[in-house]
DNA sequence: ATAATAGTGTCTCTCAGACACTATGAG
DNA sequence: CTCATAGTGTCTGAGAGACACTATTAT
């Protein structure tokens, strides 16, 4: 089938960006009120268009940076800067009343942070727990977003956590230097079930490549001083950790 | 930021499509030939625009019936019917010359096929195992595919690859009926990897929800008839099967 | 002292991998 | 008969989960 590349039905390109931290033991997601038609005054995800000369990833942490001024570690080092990722890309011809859009999404992970700034706007963009946002086991979501933000919300959140089976993304959700039961206190909250600190510490250490120690030890949760580590190198965790199941 | 939806930078949006079939013991990738500038006579991903009021599962499987003849089941019930799925979003700037295009990669896992036709011109559409696209091991790539379908092929059978490991997915291999060992090939094709056939055998059959027996016996590989099988309803394994390392 | 968290040791059960052995066809 | 594939049994070692126990701080 030969075609005409002058011919094509023309699209809008936006990214929208799942941002998730763990604020107080619960896996939260960063929220934008709108300010103009459609869904006006509502919730939704972070994101704008792609624009004409922009990769997909670089638009992406553009709107990042200037959403929330967070910066990404795209390779290695993840000292403080947060993870960001493809998501999935979402292209329903009705999915936006006032034209054709097709949006990139992106999943960001983030240690926590100060409540963040729109645009300089406060009061316009919040943390707010997923659990709130989806609707976890029985409860119904208490407020609809967007667009079809819900849904890829939902796909961000389960994303999460799978990856940090088998992956060391945990560690994007921690400050660049914490503790095991810091790291431990992630897992459950992004879960959302409890898991036994022995056997978790003796697993996470045991990981190769996982964490590395870097000498001090805090006191911040109270209780004995724990040692402080940073995330290793290894992106892929041999053996993986495994979530409870049902 | 307020943004105005009527200056927005316009892009063309294509699906481009990996399809994998196991040939031979061998992982097979379909490849048509390009009749156009640029890359006019080199290989590449079949795939083609999103028409102006279409999903993009669906367009990703109109092409897959245009270029193929394949129809796809997209919930359950896998009899006769290719697996598709969404893979990535590839949309650097410059990976087409002639303009702006964002290509939603899809990823379908087909049972073998006969040698396809692309829009009934033979010889324009191969399968092509994918170690000769991809360098494998040492060995480099012997041929190159046109944009940047190299990248979107080795990231198809790497989701793949992974996918079948904790999926029931690799039944989508098989044809509807199909014999433990015929499911362990595909396994060791998709792989590289050979495996132990008693192992394998104990721990498939040992999965609830992975295979039903559906009664029969075959002889189609020689040696003592093996029983039949059809794909059951779990999608996801429990235990994983898992793949060995390096 | 108690409370709280950090960290280690030990037991049991499950499962992956190695591999001996039997079963049933084709030639 | 031999050869090839199907299918079962058994052993061993690694790891997950349960949980007793010790260590080090704050109050």
């Amino acid at each position: 089938m030969p075609y005409d590349p002058s011919e094509f039905p023309p699209f809008a390109v936006t990214v929208d960006l799942v941002v998730l931290t763990v604020r107080r033991h619960a896996l939260c997601a960063l929220l934008v009120r709108r300010g103009e038609d459609p869904y006006r005054g509502q919730w939704a995800l972070p994101g704008g268009f792609v624009r004409a000369d922009e990769d997909l990833a670089s638009a992406a942490a553009r709107e990042l940076a200037e959403e929330t001024g967070l910066r990404t570690q795209d390779a290695g080092s993840w000292h403080a800067g947060a993870h960001l990722e493809q998501l999935a890309t979402y292209g329903e011809p009705a999915r936006d009343p006032r034209m054709r859009v097709v949006s990139v999404a992106h999943l960001v992970l983030a240690p926590d942070l100060p409540t963040p700034t729109a645009g300089g706007d406060a009061g316009s963009a919040q943390w707010r727990p997923t659990s709130e946002l989806l609707g976890g086991a029985e409860g119904e979501p208490e407020e609809t977003l967007a667009f079809d933000h819900a849904r890829i919300l939902a796909d961000g959140v389960e994303r999460a956590r799978s990856k940090i089976e088998y992956s060391s993304l945990a560690a994007a959700f921690c400050p660049p230097e914490f503790t095991v039961g810091e790291l431990r206190r992630v897992y459950e909250a992004v879960w959302g079930v409890p898991l036994d600190p022995r056997n978790f510490h003796r697993k996470v250490t045991g990981t190769p490549g996982f964490l590395v120690p870097v000498g001090g030890t805090t006191t911040r949760q109270g209780g004995r001083p724990a040692q402080l580590f940073r995330a290793g190198g290894a992106s892929v965790l041999n053996p993986p950790m495994l979530r409870p199941e049902a």
